[in-house]
DNA sequence: ATCATTCCTGACCTTTTTAGTCAAGAATGA
DNA sequence: TCATTCTTGACTAAAAAGGTCAGGAATGAT
């Protein structure tokens, strides 16, 4: 299990954008530059990104793309649906020839197993904002902000 | 992100031979067809299940496989990282050419997300063993089992 | 108006990973 | 002794990831 480089370029690229909400729209070239993401790429990405409303392009010189809404109110889990299309996908019937004796059905305990696990991870997902990461790469709060906090029970 | 055909299937073999666990070794070509995996990937599997410590295999005729201990100590994790060597890859370095102008180094704020999701991910797989699964299967117990209990905080 | 800037679209390619197959051989128990 | 069952490792095919490219259209600056 991994994090694509669509995600992580992604990432890069928001969190950028979100440093630099509010002032001038930043070209694609420029942000593949500040981000280390070659520079065809950067362009597709933020195509995907686009789509999904997170940014806003503007034609034209000294046009770019901007965020189209405050970091506070964009999370990784829209970041990576916009990139990925799904946070994790369903595993039922991808491992069964069409639907005939799948162990995924009835009496199946196993599927409960993954579904879970997307719940888990898209929960997470939704907790970290753009906002918490500038937050925490600005050190300036001190503290570890909520996502990063211990996991609360046992070992 | 998704669960491979690997995690799956090994999966459905463990939570098989858990079911079987007590009795005589079970043949690969009889999980391939209890499990609906095609047989000579089946072997496969069990080759990482064993080099992993998870099963026991048994030559000559009536042999087969058995898991190597009790399903109340085989987790969810333990079979993951058998078939694919580690639960969640490290996502450092692997996107930046060496570690030139590295985004996950000093003051990157990225990196540390990935690496709690992991933590997450890892964390939940350890919680879930065979027998909770074969227990769901069974509908032996009424109530969840715990790692199917709803998510504490907010919703 | 013109023109450099910047985004838009979609096709294309390469590499890596996943998924699965195959065959020769060695150990074991009946 | 011999059918059964695992062992090993190489091999292949298909899919996904990762990245490139080119032609075009919109916009703002001058």
């Amino acid at each position: 299990m991994r994090i694509t480089s669509s995600i992580e370029y992604a990432t890069r690229l928001m969190v950028t954008l979100a440093a630099e909400h509010g002032k001038a729209p930043v070209p694609a070239e420029r942000l593949a530059e500040t981000d280390n993401v070659p520079a065809d790429y950067v362009s597709q990405i933020l195509v995907k990104l686009r789509r999904a409303g997170l940014v806003t392009s503007h034609l034209g010189s000294s046009g770019g793309y901007s965020l189209s809404r405050t970091p506070c109110k964009i999370t990784i889990e829209q970041v990576v649906r916009a990139v990925d299309g799904a946070v994790f996908e369903e595993v039922c019937e991808r491992y069964d020839d069409g639907a005939k004796d799948c162990r995924h059905q009835g009496q199946c305990a196993i599927s409960p197993v993954w579904t879970r696990l997307g719940e888990i991870v898209t929960r997470y997902f939704e907790s970290v904002t753009l906002a918490a990461i500038l937050e925490q790469k600005a050190g300036s709060c001190g503290a570890s902000p909520a996502w990063l906090e211990k996991l609360a029970p046992g070992k």
